[in-house]
RNA sequence: GGUCCGUUCAUCUAAGGGUUAGGAUUCAAGAUUUUCAUUCUUGCCAUAGGGGUUCGAAUCCCCUACGGACUACCA
């Protein structure tokens, strides 16, 4: 067939010839990577390292029209937070070099050639405005107009033009795209991992642009050049593309490579967390979460979205919410980390119906990484936090006080609300907090209480405790009479850690002045 | 409009002909308690509708309804 022969790298032969598992993920960088992609993304890695094979990073940049500067560099910077690795692709390189379309351009032109050739592509000389022209009068009488079967030969293509004027068109250098010639007559069938066996009509099908005037392929001829190319053996990609699949299939028909095929498996959508449809880059700040793993500022608009990252979320959670979201190990287990994902992961235990993204799931995901994380790692995670509010504390301080806080919190960035009273005394009082514990006879406890706190040999929790409590027994009070009150001066309001703990490590000193100074200010 | 895909608690899902339809999140209640939260316990809540097939259907088939994707010289 045809009289192209392509010649497969020495390393990708052998691992073709081993049938070892090649996956790739294949985004177009037309701005950040939505968390669909990152999805799709997930599954092809666990997937490729699952059955030790190889997965691989390949940028769709086709259409120059669409190109965002800082799109690429985004999409490898978020998968590598996650991490997502790579074994080859556009930013390390690899046996199939180059894996940026754009970079490919050569090699595209001669397959499409091929097809013509062969008579399973022609050449078409419509313009984009009389093809637009064409759609407005068809919807004007209520109908639709396909480029197919039925309708290409009252068309301006290499299929109705007379040889001599088709040469004629060819020599005067006439714009031209090439388009994929469907059989009138067949039923393709896309056997999907998925979803089964999905049938099609092949007059039904509308004649898909392969090479476009500018030279340039589209995604649909590339893609299977590529894929074939660089022996991938699964395609996993986004529900989005099933309609497109049995044009791929049969691509793989025309060219002869049926043998060599890749599996498919097309993924159920994510969809919006409220209302109907498939989740946008619009819907994420609208609803109050990030559909980006990472913040992306438009280029252009200067328009800043947010993402996981910069909202707190642990990437281990990310990865947890995500390869739930449309699998699942077919057992209870739910926190899962890449290992255990990479151990149980399936492309049969993935479900057809599209997913909603659950807020409160994700928060609840996230909790438990933080709950997972030792109080060093935490004070870690808290050290910006704390310079951007200009605090300065030890190490072991702020190690314990995310000890207090660390179950109190989905993110760490809420310790900061939860826990400010740790490095900053409160320079206000809760009103309604004062109002309804602050009684005329609390200044006269608290002093008392003072006195048996400065009177304390050592001050640990168990030490103030038992202070309190023996305080209060002998004065014949409820404890709240006298804790809260002492929170309030501690803390500023009610909430916050066990009060015992908390005085414990503001020290003695600290706890005197506290109570000191709410003593003064409320009387 | 056409083609294709889908439909189990509010949400993510389990149950691949026989279970009181299970788990998790949310929500509610209780326990604990010096506050708030965590935690623990308990509870509420689902097979879209209608026909078949079968001794027996969430599960298989058909129809309807609803939802979604695609329908560019975008990917």
């Amino acid at each position: 067939m045809g009289g192209f022969l392509y010649f497969y790298p020495f390393k990708l032969q052998e691992c073709m010839d081993q049938g070892k598992v090649r996956v790739r993920f294949a985004p177009s960088p037309t701005g950040p990577l939505h968390i669909g992609g990152v999805r799709t993304a997930l599954y092809n890695y666990l997937f490729a390292r699952q059955h030790g094979g190889a997965m691989i990073l390949r940028i769709e940049d086709t259409d120059q029209g669409r190109f965002v500067p800082g799109a690429e560099e985004y999409i490898i910077e978020a998968l590598s937070w996650l991490g997502i690795g790579f074994d080859e692709g556009v930013h390390m390189g690899g046996p199939c070099a180059p894996y940026r379309q754009s970079d490919r351009k050569p090699m595209y032109e001669p397959y499409a050639r091929q097809l013509v050739e062969t008579g399973w592509a022609y050449y078409a000389f419509d313009t984009p405005q009389e093809l637009e022209s064409r759609r407005k009068d068809a919807e004007q009488n209520g109908s639709t107009f396909q480029y197919d079967v039925r309708t290409r030969d009252g068309l301006n293509n290499s299929l109705s033009l007379s040889p001599s004027l088709l040469q004629e068109r060819l020599e005067s250098g006439t714009p031209y795209v090439i388009r994929f010639k469907f059989p009138d007559d067949t039923e393709i069938l896309v056997d999907d991992l998925i979803r089964g066996e999905v049938r099609v009509q092949s007059h039904l099908l509308d004649d898909k642009v392969l090479f476009k005037s500018d030279g340039m392929p589209t995604y649909h001829l590339a893609n299977i050049v590529d894929d074939h190319t660089m022996g991938i053996t699964h395609v996993i990609r986004g529900e989005e593309w099933l309609p497109s699949a049995p044009l791929h299939v049969m691509l793989y028909k025309a060219f002869g490579w049926e043998d060599t095929m890749p599996r498919f498996a097309h993924l159920p959508l994510l969809l919006k967390p409220e209302g109907n449809g498939k989740l946008s880059k619009r819907d994420g700040d609208r609803l109050g979460f990030p559909v980006f793993p990472l913040q992306w500022k438009d280029p252009v608009s200067g328009e800043i979205s947010s993402g996981y990252r910069e909202s707190g979320y642990y990437p281990e959670a990310v990865v947890n919410i995500l390869a739930l979201m449309g699998w699942n190990p077919g057992t209870d287990q739910e926190l899962m980390s890449m290992e255990d994902l990479i151990a149980s992961f399936s492309l049969d235990r993935i479900s057809k119906s599209g997913a909603r993204f659950d807020l409160e799931k994700a928060k609840w995901f996230n909790h438990q990484y933080l709950l997972a994380r030792t109080d060093v790692q935490l004070a870690g995670d808290l050290a910006p936090i704390l310079r951007v509010k200009q605090v300065e504390a030890s190490p072991d301080f702020v190690a314990s006080v995310c000890g207090l806080l660390r179950g109190r919190v989905n993110f760490v960035h809420e310790m900061w609300a939860q826990g400010s009273f740790f490095f900053i005394a409160p320079q206000e009082y809760d009103e309604q907090a004062v109002r309804k514990r602050w009684k005329p006879e609390t200044p006269a406890l608290l002093s008392q209480l003072r006195e048996v706190l400065e009177a304390l040999p050592t001050f640990t929790p168990l030490d103030i405790h038992e202070a309190v409590a023996a305080f209060v027994a002998s004065a014949q009070i409820g404890m709240g009479a006298v804790m809260i009150p002492l929170r309030i001066a501690l803390v500023g309001g009610t909430f916050g850690p066990d009060l015992q703990d908390v005085a414990s490590l503001l020290g003695r000193d600290e706890v005197l002045r506290r109570l000191d100074r709410a003593l003064q200010v409320l009387g």
